[in-house]
RNA sequence: GGAGAAAUACUCAAGAGGCUGAAGAGGUGCCCCUGCUAAGGGUAUAGGUCGUUUACGCGGCGCGAGGGUUCAAAUCCCUCUUUCUCCGCCA
């Protein structure tokens, strides 16, 4: 959500800053429903105010026994004024409210212009993209043939889009996981473990709706409504929801892991095979909630801090920085770290960390204060993949496959194996 | 699943339909006293949000949430949420 006080005080600058964004939104509205709720609540408040004044003189005059059938009848017409206006008001406000929702976050000055993901800009680089001297293989033919993944199962009990890990597949995830976690929770991030289901109002609050609701799976039980969550990012952002934290605290950095779950109602006949596009698939993230003073370098420091555990596993990646056109509705920076997908030919997304600023914050008031005497002010949140698991056991599976079909293990995942060292089979 | 109880400011807590934005206590700030500490005395302060004003300020809303009754609601009524206790059921 932007500040409204900033849509009033330079609505063209908030325009134009949000003119390179490749998002349909309606600026248009505003002015007029801001201006008629200004009016109305000036209107309404008076006649309370009155109200009020009224009210107190009451137990003066039956003190004095004076007759108050005259006021009553007075106040009784001002009572009606005020209930009508109070529901005029109120309509406004819920069209006011949900119109503040459809709008995207404004860029970070420094976020490049470009119209698709092809105009990312290239940060940096680990690695070379890995070179093989037989012909590789893709991490679905790998994982059929070691009998570790199996999609057609995962069809058969749920259907497309859901894959199957057996024997050592299976293994490999859980040490990966594992793996993420201790790594970030040596970094300063605390580990939690969120529910996988979260309400409307968790889902709103970092953004994922109103707009994108097609894109969630809605669970119903117990005649209540759930979503499944699509990022740890909802759950462990909204702890915080309505609160205000203290700000001698900060940061409070976070690392979650959880299933998630997609619909990608967008993105059928995409990456059909294999595991970069799943609607159900493991990730451990990084939320971190910032002073705004400092949001811009702890984006740089959870983006390394991201990017750590691919070091330490030794795979290929580079860093964007991700352009206008491709930048999130709820985003003001972002980078994505790809890692090299040999099968692909190119780099793959496996994380992204991006900078809400205060957009997450103004709709889950998530507020700090230094001491009693400050003003509570609007946090930064943050967050980031750290990173994909799924897309890290694809990974992996390509690019330390050997000759003979097998997978090197990376050493660093080995104690989470029972210190196997090569996946030769289930 | 059944039956009860509760929800008030940073915390605990009082609260009659009207003079309560809320007694009291703790906490916190400042001052005094005791050589230091423990303890004591005095004094101040009360969160958030919306509107308005160049500003000091003024006004509205806020007693778990949302409705309702009334001239007037923390107080009465309805719905919901959460927490606690008891019973049942069970990994």
């Amino acid at each position: 959500m932007l500040d409204i006080k900033l849509l009033r005080s330079d609505f063209e600058g908030v325009e134009k800053a949000l003119s390179t964004r490749n998002e349909e939104f309606d600026l248009s509205k505003f002015k007029d429903l801001d201006e008629k709720r200004r009016a109305l609540l000036g209107e309404v408040e008076a006649l309370k105010s009155e109200q009020n004044k009224a009210s107190k003189q009451v137990p003066i005059m039956k003190k004095e026994g004076k007759d108050t059938t005259a006021l009553f009848d007075e106040m009784k017409k001002l009572s009606d004024k005020i209930k009508e206006l109070d529901a005029q008001v109120r309509e406004v406000d819920e069209e006011l409210d949900a119109w503040m929702l459809t709008i995207p976050n404004i860029p970070h000055p420094s976020v490049p212009e470009g119209k698709s993901d092809e105009e990312n800009v290239q940060i940096r680089t680990f690695g070379e993209p890995t070179k093989f001297d037989f012909e590789p293989k893709a991490h679905w033919d790998l994982g059929k043939d070691l009998d570790i993944l199996d999609p057609e199962m995962g069809a058969k009990t749920t259907g497309a889009r859901f894959t199957f890990y057996k024997g050592a597949g299976a293994k490999l995830e859980r040490a990966i996981m594992n793996f993420f976690l201790d790594v970030h929770e040596k970094q300063g991030y605390e580990e939690v473990f969120p529910p996988f289901m979260v309400s409307r109002e968790s889902m709103t609050g970092t953004g994922q709706l109103p707009k994108f609701e097609e894109d969630a799976y809605k669970v119903t039980g117990d005649g209540k409504e759930y979503f499944l969550v699509p990022t740890a990012e909802v759950p462990v952002t909204n702890m915080y929801r309505d609160t205000i934290l203290d700000g001698t605290k900060l940061p409070i950095k976070h690392c979650a892991y959880t299933a998630c779950f997609r619909a990608e109602a967008g993105s059928a006949g995409r990456d059909t095979r294999g595991l970069i596009r799943q609607h159900q698939f493991n990730k451990v993230e990084l939320v971190e909630f910032s002073r705004p003073e400092d949001s811009y370098a702890e984006l740089e420091r959870l983006t390394n801090d991201a990017e750590e555990v691919l070091q330490i596993l030794g795979l290929p990646y580079r860093v964007v920085k991700i352009c206008m056109g491709d930048l999130g509705f709820t985003a003001a920076m972002k980078y994505d770290i790809e890692v090299w997908m040999p099968s692909y030919g190119r780099y793959v997304e496996i994380s992204s960390c991006s900078n809400f600023e205060a957009f997450q914050a103004r709709r889950a008031n998530i507020k700090f204060k230094d001491s009693a005497k400050d003003k509570a002010q609007f946090i930064h949140t943050l967050n980031g993949s750290g990173v994909a698991i799924g897309r890290t056991t694809a990974a992996i599976l390509e690019n330390f496959q050997q000759a003979d079909g097998t997978i090197v293990i990376p050493e660093a995942l080995r104690k989470y194996m029972n210190g196997k060292e090569i996946i030769n089979g289930r």
